[in-house]
DNA sequence: TTGTATGCGTTATCAT
DNA sequence: ATGATAACGCATACAA
């Protein structure tokens, strides 16, 4: 036996099980074959402890069974939900999940579609920063939370609904002064359409409301300062703040709490996004859920089904609100 | 021209540059040839818009780039830091990352070894609950916070001393009464450490102790009902609490607040791992700190270096304390 | 039903 | 220095 250390390939197997290639490739493959000469292949196989080169498999049949999953980081716990989701869905089809992290540099979002495409993958799921990203005809790519038009599907969950949502429900919970907070990239992506629910509602209400929103970079002591000068008397001048992000809420939670005005009891917060402590336990603070499983699921959908028929453009997914402690109930 | 709308191979390049296939390999890979020569490919390769293939690559020369990391899921924040700075470190090093989830299921475990392994990665780095992981002669593969034994290396932070860091902190802090608690699986891991630290610790300092340990799977009320029969008259028994986590720290800091004991004034709790909220705020509690970073840097050099000289089995990288509210100061 | 031969896109070994 | 050609491991069309 010449057992050299590099492992087997089909033509080992076959030598090994006394049959022809072909015979070997159709039993990997589950091609009806001989039971006689299926039996000794897989005898063969298990010997020899053989395993299909999937870079041959692939640069044969155009195919890798991988997808790319391009997302700012991990650590954010959004993402990471996102990305655990897609990679169930993933998984649960047999594909590869290939991660990409851009640390939201729109630089490096653009070299790692261009490795994607190296890498052949079968599709390209991102959560891009990068408005004029370019990518080749020939892969097919959804977008999460960004909508590149026409030609690349989006998908999102319901960010304007969303937004209306928290204004209904710090309503109901006897808010009559409310403000919402940002900060975040000035690029027109879905997300912002938070502010356009939030704004929809309080005006339909006929609710004031007053925006405090920043761009990308600037030190949360903004909001802090934004606080102090709408405190008189110890009270603050509203009962309700809706935060673009969980995250965010916490924050301005936290300030507020420094300041000696409490919460819930003095001013209700909601946030956005539905993470939760480790993972797994309680929400950071009452919120509004994305459906991140939905949206890792369609996303999977689209990527790997997209040549039947045109998919939508655009998928807005429904979003719920969920108490998590800055709310009264 | 025929441009059929499959991607452009070396071929084409070779074609429009009017130069020959070998020519425009060396060019791609940057081995020296005649300067005319070389403009003129990469003008066919602008123009063409050519991307290499790496699935040929690969076959061709038996590397991939490509990394397998193998963690039990991402949004265990601890999980999610170790893969986002392993990620880091191999895409500095120009590696692509393969990611597979187990959720602690040794079956599925297994299943990815056999998948990498056919993905032919330049190597494996896991943190596997599977005592009996097989894993072919050919692939690299570094284990995470589990020691196989001599084949495999294993690089994990020094829960040892961290167990004892814990118990010095306590004491310097007051407490004189202390308490391990951990959940988890009872295969012998470095983790389980953190517990013969801290009793080493005790020992030496004379302090005496109480380990509440569980097993995986028991519900967290197990917890809680300990703590309620060491309370006696409105006072628990303990005055400190080394945790074998941060997420249990933190349960077990809502429990005690539940039933009115103060965090830190009553009894001060230290968890481990060194987590943060959202990834990049305070950390959830008081903490050992584990060396994330350096372990994704030793991982990735282990694995992308190991043919130099055998590697270390065993590498143990230091922790330390931080506070995070749930000790005094 | 089984075996043989060709080619996927690339690298590398040859002559030239 | 450059151009033709043989593998890499597999799938598949075709011949037996």
């Amino acid at each position: 036996m010449a057992d050299t250390n590099s492992p087997p390939t089909m033509k080992d197997v076959a030598r090994e099980a006394g049959v022809a290639l072909g015979t070997v490739s159709k039993v990997i493959n589950g091609i009806p074959v001989g039971e006689s000469y299926r039996v000794r292949v897989e005898e063969a196989v298990a010997k020899l402890n053989y395993r299909v080169n999937s870079y041959a498999k692939g640069l044969k049949t155009n195919k890798t069974s991988t997808v790319a999953v391009m997302v700012p980081n991990l650590v954010s716990p959004f993402f990471a939900m996102l990305v655990n989701s897609i990679y169930r869905e993933l998984s649960n089809r047999k594909h590869r999940m290939l991660l990409f992290a851009t640390d939201f540099d729109p630089t490096q979002e653009q070299e790692y579609v261009i490795l994607a495409e190296q890498q052949k993958v079968d599709g390209i799921i991102c959560l891009s920063y990068n408005p004029e990203l370019k990518v080749a005809e020939s892969v097919p790519v959804v977008s999460i939370d960004r909508y590149f038009g026409g030609q690349i599907p989006c998908v999102s969950s319901d960010n304007f609904g969303g937004g209306r949502i928290a204004v209904e429900k710090l309503y109901e919970n006897g808010c009559r002064n409310l403000a919402f907070m940002r900060i975040g990239s000035k690029l027109t992506n879905e997300p912002n359409k938070r502010k356009e629910g939030f704004i929809s509602a309080c005006e339909m209400r006929n609710i004031p409301y007053t925006l405090k929103i920043v761009d990308d970079g600037t030190p949360y002591s903004a909001f802090e300062e934004f606080l102090q000068e709408h405190v008189n008397d110890g009270r603050l001048d509203f009962d309700g703040i809706f935060c673009v992000t969980d995250s965010l809420a916490c924050r301005i939670a936290g300030y507020l709490r420094g300041m000696g005005i409490r919460v819930p009891e003095d001013v209700q917060i909601i946030g956005f996004d539905g993470v939760r402590r480790f993972g797994d336990q309680e929400y950071f603070c009452s919120t509004i859920v994305q459906p991140v499983d939905e949206m890792a699921r369609t996303c999977v959908e689209v990527i790997l089904e997209r040549d039947m028929g045109r998919s939508p453009s655009l998928v807005c997914l429904p979003v719920e609100y969920a108490y998590g402690g800055t709310t009264r109930s």
